[in-house]
DNA sequence: CGCGAGCTTGACGTTGTTCAACTAGAGTGG
DNA sequence: CCACTCTAGTTGAACAACGTCAAGCTCGCG
């Protein structure tokens, strides 16, 4: 955390996120004055799992991982965020807590809101409730295609996923450079590095993939669409 | 579904959850009146992956699993249901279609209402609305335990973990008997039948557990939940 | 030039699945 | 009452999938 500062132009900053367009001017308001923008460097730590939830985060610019710290040291990510995603941890009406780590894997700029003022909105926007419910159970679908990908499927169906993640929801291209290592690829599969080389390897070597260093590039979307369905 | 009846007496059954707590009088005789009372037997299939959402279930009484129909014929059970549980499927605010399915273990009855009459709930009892928002959040978190669980723990920290369960969550004791097969017990920890019963019989064989048939008592529950720890 | 971090590769051992055979118990019909 | 069948459970052996370990590599950076 490098650098703090308060801005002014909040309004078009949240206006970004879908979510936020159920808010009056005057709930906006509240939510922008308990709001700080945070700028964080390629590996800071944004929210600690088992921390304190005080806070919401809107991501202005830059790339971050959502991940679990499991057992035996492995991470698990779940997602990576971008501009306009908005993380809620889900212990915001639980226990308080963060249930998951994210981190920045590039620099990135976030806006911290305080939960004081969203669950103030809560109580008497309803359609923002709504609006959020409807959010959580998007989120729990997804929830459930990730345990079977992860549970059912073997590496290669498994890193073909990733693959078309990054290319579709990332970096929205077939060709693309990613800002995360082999260990991010490896996490967000569910395997060891050295098991997502290999089958990265393997795409290459088939010529699904072209790929050098952080360079890729899909050639054949078809077929790895289909090894992802298939596991 | 064998038989069909509407029940009168429908405020007691409701009530049973503390979800719908959050409701008027009024409320409640909107849910009731669109509401029926169906009787499976043990294996009937409740609600089935991919078919439209029309109805939530309320269970009466009776077992049920949850699961969802992966690849390749596989199974994966996320979790057990009995009375007073709900079944509000995730689709109601995206697809209005079922993302699991769920079926009878043992004779069950459930009442169904109408989603239309929830949504028209929803809509104006914003407490209700945040009670679900609460609710969906909480197995949010649990989903995340479960990823954690099924992909980076073994079989018998994933086998410890389904014993457990099952005492703790389900049958509430240290001894019982249950209604579930060995392919459940499996499907519960994401692995093969064969797989399930070996770790069932290495934890007889340390003295962990006694289990004959469908009857299960956990010996040395500290040494299990350490297992179920470790992975 | 040397250093260190991330990447790559191969060899090996472990974990977990598959397949096939066998067993036990619960109906079912003669 | 006895075969017969069907299903769930059990066991062992072979095999495939995956992780671990160790070594070497590349490339940027001081």
């Amino acid at each position: 955390m490098t650098t703090f500062k308060n801005t002014s132009n909040c309004a078009n900053c949240i206006t970004h996120h879908t979510t936020f367009s159920y808010l009056s001017e005057a709930e906006m308001k509240l939510l922008n004055e308990s709001k700080h923008e945070v700028h964080f460097k390629a590996g800071e730590t944004i929210f600690k799992q088992g921390s304190a939830l005080t806070h919401i985060a809107c991501l202005n610019s830059g790339l971050a991982k959502l991940y679990i710290e499991g057992t035996h040291n492995k991470n698990l990510i779940i997602k990576l965020l971008q501009s306009p995603d908005v993380v809620i941890g889900p212990g915001i009406f639980l226990d308080q807590r963060h249930h998951y780590s994210v981190s920045a894997l590039t620099d990135l700029s976030a806006c911290f809101i305080d939960i004081k003022s969203l669950l103030e909105v809560l109580k008497t926007n309803n359609g923002f409730a709504l609006e959020l419910l409807r959010d959580s159970t998007v989120k729990r679908i997804r929830n459930y295609e990730q345990l079977i990908n992860l549970t059912q499927k073997q590496m290669s169906g498994r890193i073909a996923e990733t693959i078309l993640y990054l290319s579709k929801s990332i970096y929205k291209s077939h060709s693309f450079t990613v800002d995360i290592s082999r260990q991010d690829i490896a996490d967000l599969s569910a395997m060891s590095k050295e098991s997502a080389i290999r089958i990265i390897k393997e795409f290459k070597d088939a010529s699904y993939l072209k790929c050098e260093g952080n360079k890729f590039e899909i050639l054949d979307p078809d077929t790895l669409l289909e090894i992802s369905l298939k596991g």
